[in-house]
DNA sequence: CTATCCACCTGGCGGC
DNA sequence: TGCCGCCAGGTGGATA
């Protein structure tokens, strides 16, 4: 599920924790996830106090007071739970424990191991290949239409593939680009560099909606889950197109939702309503 | 450079 | 019940 607004509730939700406090131990029980952990991750990592924590695209950034910073991803099915009290028994696929001095453990367990954990420095990490092709943060101040439009302009491929590539937008998904692409009225299949002007405002402001709703929706959820053992990264939304194939549209319920297949991944939406 | 395809994994679900 | 094929929220690297 993880794409920004999930990664960014965990952020969120994992602050308290984590923030200001210090790792005592790191637990890898297998030594890989996506990628090898670097040889010295746990090592690097232990005995020194979390800074803060940020996020680029969708990758969680454990800035250390070392200098060093710790990239998360939580790929398809990773997720965070805070542990506090009695800590259980690790299941077959809680592979990391971040285990704070004051008792708090931080759990990752990622059942189809797509996220991975990789060390860099806040000198190299603009420079670090996971990072530095990584587009604008649609939340930022580095997104607007017109930033949005040049990056789209001259590419070939469908909208739909445009916004799942990182480079021109970062922490859109496939759930996301579905949703903003139903709500801008604009069709997944119109090539991405037919989409300047007007099309790219309404773009812009239907990324931007959706992204805060679902935040503020996993926000409140986030409730629920903050207490001793809650698991951050997996939340209900409201979805208008996404998973609802053959359902009547929402804005004008004469059309069904449609899916199809575009580059292998699934789109749902309306083609009475996009175009 | 751009666009597309594949591999990397496990688990859950529907169909037979 | 059991087995099988298919599907799943991501993305880096190979390929053309």
């Amino acid at each position: 599920m993880p794409e920004l607004p999930e990664v960014e509730t965990v952020r969120r939700g994992l602050q308290p924790a984590l923030e200001g406090q210090t790792l005592k131990s790191v637990i890898l029980r297998r030594p890989n996830l996506r990628i090898p952990f670097p040889k010295d991750f746990a090592k690097r990592l232990s005995g020194v106090k979390v800074e803060r924590l940020g996020r680029r695209a969708k990758y969680l950034l454990m800035h250390m007071i070392s200098g060093d910073i710790a990239i998360i991803h939580l790929g398809m099915s990773g997720h965070m739970t805070v542990l506090e009290g009695d800590i259980p028994e690790p299941g077959k696929h809680d592979h990391v424990d971040f285990c704070t001095a004051n008792g708090v453990t931080v759990r990752f367990c990622d059942p189809r191991r797509f996220g991975l954990m990789t060390l860099t420095t806040e000198e190299e990490m603009e420079n670090h290949k996971l990072i530095k092709n990584i587009g604008p943060d649609p939340l930022g101040n580095g997104f607007n239409a017109d930033v949005l439009a040049a990056a789209l302009e001259g590419r070939g491929s469908p909208i739909k593939a445009a916004l799942l590539d990182q480079k021109n937008v970062s922490g859109l998904g496939n759930i996301y680009v579905s949703e903003s692409l139903f709500r801008s009225g604009i069709s997944p299949k119109r090539l991405a560099k037919t989409v300047q002007g007007a099309r790219a405002e309404k773009l812009t402001r239907a990324i931007r909606d959706v992204l805060n709703e679902a935040i503020a929706a996993g926000g409140s959820s986030l409730k629920d889950h903050v207490a001793p053992d809650g698991e951050l990264g997996y939340f209900q939304h409201n979805f208008n197109v996404y998973g609802k194939e053959g359902e009547p549209c929402p804005t004008c319920s004469t059309a069904k939702i449609k899916k199809i297949v575009q580059s292998g991944r699934s789109t749902f939406y309306c083609s009475n309503c996009q175009r």
